[in-house]
This record gives C-alpha cells, structure tokens and sequence, in this order.
DNA sequence: AGATTTCTTGACCGCTCGGTATAGAATCGC
DNA sequence: GCGATTCTATACCGAGCGGTCAAGAAATCT
C-alpha cells in the first residue's frame, strides 16, 4: 500500500460520462475530460488506461444505469400502457429548453462509432439485447394479464418499441417542439390500443 | 477567363459526401477528403471555402437528393401501405452484410453536429418539416382515397414516420440482422392497417 | 524514523489537424 | 506572342491532439 488517490473513481467517471454524452467521442478532448473530472492527465491515464478505455467504461456505467432505469420502470405494476406513456413523457422531458440536448450515449455511440469500432459495436449490441428482453417480458406479462392482445409478436413488438426509443433520441437532438415529440408518442403507443 | 479547373465540381462534391456519409464530420479529415475528391488542397479551399462550408453544400446535396427520392416514390400511384413497405424495405437493402453501415447523414449529422451547430441544425430543421411534408401530403391522400382513415392525424402520423425511419438509421449502424429491420418496419407500418 | 510505493504535477513528445502562402503551370483574351 | 488570370502543386504554419515521463509529494509499512 501507498499514497491513496485523491479523486473518487466513480465520480470521476461519471464526469467523463458527462463530456462524452455531451460532446460525442472524438469531439470531447482528453483535456476537456480531465477538466470535468478534476484530475490530472497522468491520472486519468494510470487509472483508466486511455482515452478509448475510459469511454468504454462511461459507456458500460451508461448501459448498466439505463437499463436498470427501464427495468425498475417496466416492471411497476399497472397498465403497461400508462406505464409507456409515463416512460416516454420522462424521456422527453425539459429536452426543448435544455441547451445540451444530448438525447441518448448509446444512439449517439452507435451512430458516431459502432461502424468502425468493434468493441463498442458488441457492448450496444449487448445492450439492446437486454433491452429488448425487458420490453418483450413487460408486453409478455401485459398480454397474459389480458391487457394487450395475445396475437401481438411480443419480440417484434418490443424491436419496434426500441426502434421508436431510438427515433426519439435522434428527434431530441435537434431541439424540437414538444408537440412533435407528443405526436410521436402518441401514434407510437397507439398500437397497444383497440384491436 | 482564364484557366479552367481540370476536376468537375458536382463530382468533387460527390466524393466529400461519400467520406462524410461514411466518416461523419469530425473523422473525416481534409486529407481524406481530397484524396477522396481527387484534387488537391488548395483546389479545395479555393472551391469550396473550408471544410464545413464544403460539408454545409454536400448536406445539401445530400437533403435534395433524398427529398427527391421520397417525393418521387410517395407520389407514385396506388395503395400508400405498398409503397411505404417498398420503401422501407428499398432503405434497408444490402445494409447487412455491407460494411460500411453508413446509415442516413441527416440523421448521423443530426446526432453529431445539430447540439453544437445552428448552420447544420437550422439546414436539417428545414430538411424534416419538408419530408414531413411530403408525408403529410401523402397521407391526406390516402384519406381521401378512403384507404387510410379519415380520423387519422394526418401531421402526427407523418411526424410518426418520419421517427421510424430516423430510429432505422440508428439501427443500420449497427449491422443489425435483417429480421430485426423486418420487424421493425412491419409493426411500425401496421399502425394504417385496420381500424 | 526511514524505506517504499503510489499518486500528483507539469513539462514534454511526435503527430496530425485545418488552413495558408508561394511558386510554377496552363489557359484565356487580345 | 504576350499579358492577365486562375488554376495546381507543394512546402509550410501554429495549434491542438492523444499520450508519456521524470520528479516531487504524500501515505503506508516495518
């Protein structure tokens, strides 16, 4: 044992977290970083190895955080219909005054970096995988309970609910007006509607 | 008069979006685009003024081209839910198995630049009210039609898919299996089936 | 206390970035 | 042919990039 750090790791990353979802990888400089995070640059390279590394491992604690968000969600009791519609209203919400816009790190990623760059590639991938089984096990539950029709592909439904997330992720980027967001939300849930 | 460039201009422009499309803004260097474009620096700073302006006339190019394909295929004749299932199906062509996944640029260059960017966001901002437009329009057709319901929001729906083609452009960067596009487009355009 | 280990600090590295200046080649009007 | 003009080619610029290193400071161990 020696010198202990200085800094909390955790905190630290969750500053770094904070840059890149805001600026994107390539755009956020490491001195950027080390500015956000309150350290030095020798220290951001001794504990997270590099630049790279780092933003694997604010990535990481973006999916683990995010799908315990939607678990926590998906799996309160009540309609999943209502609990959609109160999923998505959060999603949106305060996006159209915010300046920062940053919609979502893993739609961000996977636009800015998933082509070229295989690590991450694989962690989305993970990540919606899991996401999808979370989506396709609440609409499970919805259509044994009766709420939602038992003839609904729930797997294909819950790509389809996904694909919609992701749409949003894009549309918050460019500052939109909530009634565009509204509409969307709307039409998009109508499909667990009438039959 | 004096002498004439030896490269063609809308050729040159041409190229720069390929790197674009396929590098977005950032990593596309000034390097990349010239060997790209096959002249050389100076030509492309005394053409095309810097690098953003040439990217501000490629996302140009690029939102023409695009608004001229969807005018095209949605004014076409017959029932709207085929050529919206051919279009869908026409978007998500051969992105398996290419390699590049270069996606939709209005929607990469909306995840990169439009937080950070007014030029870009104001240019994408038009972009999306003309597409929605032209949905729209399409739309009110198929109402009068009779093919599609009368009660249907016509602005809402089309804002609607225009969200679920963003959220394919999303899910083509990241290799996405086939079946999952399939999925996704067959759900989403359920939404005009029945009622 | 002293040795050891690890952290912090800040200077420093080579490299590539976007962008420019200069010189020479090519084409025009006359 | 000749001057004017505008192209191409190349060397070059300062700045910022990601990343490293050496030295000093601080904490733990015996």
């Amino acid at each position: 044992m020696a010198r202990p750090k200085e800094f909390d790791e955790e905190q630290a990353l969750a500053a770094a977290l904070e840059v890149f979802w805001e600026k994107g990888y390539e755009a956020a400089s490491v001195q950027d970083l080390t500015e956000r995070m309150g350290i030095q640059k020798a220290s951001l390279y001794n504990t997270f190895g590099d630049k790279h590394a780092l933003f694997v491992r604010a990535l990481s604690a973006y999916s683990t955080e995010t799908l315990d968000w939607y678990r926590e969600q998906l799996e309160r009791p009540g309609p999943l219909r209502v609990t959609l519609a109160t999923m998505f209203r959060e999603m949106n919400e305060g996006c159209e005054d915010d300046e920062d816009c940053r919609g979502c790190l893993c739609v961000n990623s996977a636009v800015e970096l998933a082509p070229h760059d295989p690590a991450i590639a694989a962690l989305l991938q993970r990540h919606n995988q899991a996401q999808e089984d979370l989506f396709r096990r609440a609409l499970e539950r919805a259509q044994a309970s009766g709420e939602i029709p038992a003839a609904l592909d729930a797997v294909a439904t819950a790509r389809y609910l996904l694909n919609v997330i992701a749409g949003l992720g894009v549309a918050r980027k460019g500052g939109p007006s909530q009634k565009r967001l509204d509409d969307i939300v709307r039409i998009s849930l109508s499909i667990l509607d009438r039959h």
